[in-house]
DNA sequence: CTAACGATTCGCT
DNA sequence: GCGAATCGTTAGT
């Protein structure tokens, strides 16, 4: 079975990830291919949504006011990183670490619009490819990509998980900025837009009334 | 050691 | 709209 080629040039280098302004990747990070490559099944979407969780004064990051802890401590890592863990008992979520060592950043994924082995997704999925919920969602999206636990504080190198730059263009009018879902008990920093996602993609876990 | 929680999803009403 | 599922992590005793 052939299995697409994983361009080199296509990875996103690290100075993509070292940037300081992780809302700044969080939107960048929309039109970006995420892709898994697990026992030889390769699959990947593209990044539909985001939201953006600034390691100190977030009140909405597990790192806030520098709390280092052993599930958090992957957010620490320099950018390009993943962190990765278990919500709710049930659900993998992904983040992509961004800035440097010891600043944790992270951008969580929220959606992808599916894209390679769809099949594969299928089948770890159990729901046909057609409905939102196959890969909209941070919990869903991972199921379908295979990302669990094992992927906490992995380089997004291009081995086992990584992503692309293939060249979907993402214009600020296609851009729509909100509140992040499920941080109520943040207060204040629950009011931040610092959700960003594809207007015009079913991609989406939540949409805002248009 | 123990209790309570959670950056959610799914099925049922 | 509501509540169960489900378990690693966290904070407190």
């Amino acid at each position: 079975m052939l299995q697409p080629s994983i361009s080199v040039e296509y990875l996103l280098k690290e100075d993509f990830y070292l940037r300081p302004d992780v809302v700044t990747i969080a939107r960048d990070l929309l039109g970006k291919v995420l892709f898994t490559n697990i026992d030889g099944q390769f699959t990947s979407g593209i990044i539909t949504e985001t939201e953006a969780y600034c390691g100190q004064n977030d009140k909405a990051c597990h790192a806030n006011n520098g709390k280092v802890t052993s599930r958090n401590k992957a957010m620490y890592l320099h950018g390009g990183h993943a962190y990765v863990y278990l919500c709710y008992g049930i659900h993998h979520l992904f983040n992509v670490v961004t800035n440097r060592e010891g600043v944790a950043d992270a951008v969580l994924v929220r959606s992808v619009a599916p894209l390679d082995g769809v099949e594969i997704m299928t089948a770890r999925r159990g729901i046909p490819p057609t409905k939102p919920s196959f890969t909209a969602g941070p919990g869903t999206f991972t199921r379908a990509l295979g990302i669990s636990l094992q992927h906490n504080g992995m380089l997004l190198s291009g081995g086992d998980i990584g992503i692309l730059d293939k060249g979907f263009k993402v214009s600020d009018e296609a851009i729509i900025a909100a509140t992040r879902i499920g941080v109520d008990y943040a207060g204040e920093d629950a009011k931040r837009l610092w959700r960003f996602y594809l207007k015009d993609s079913v991609w989406v876990s939540k949409k805002l009334k248009q």
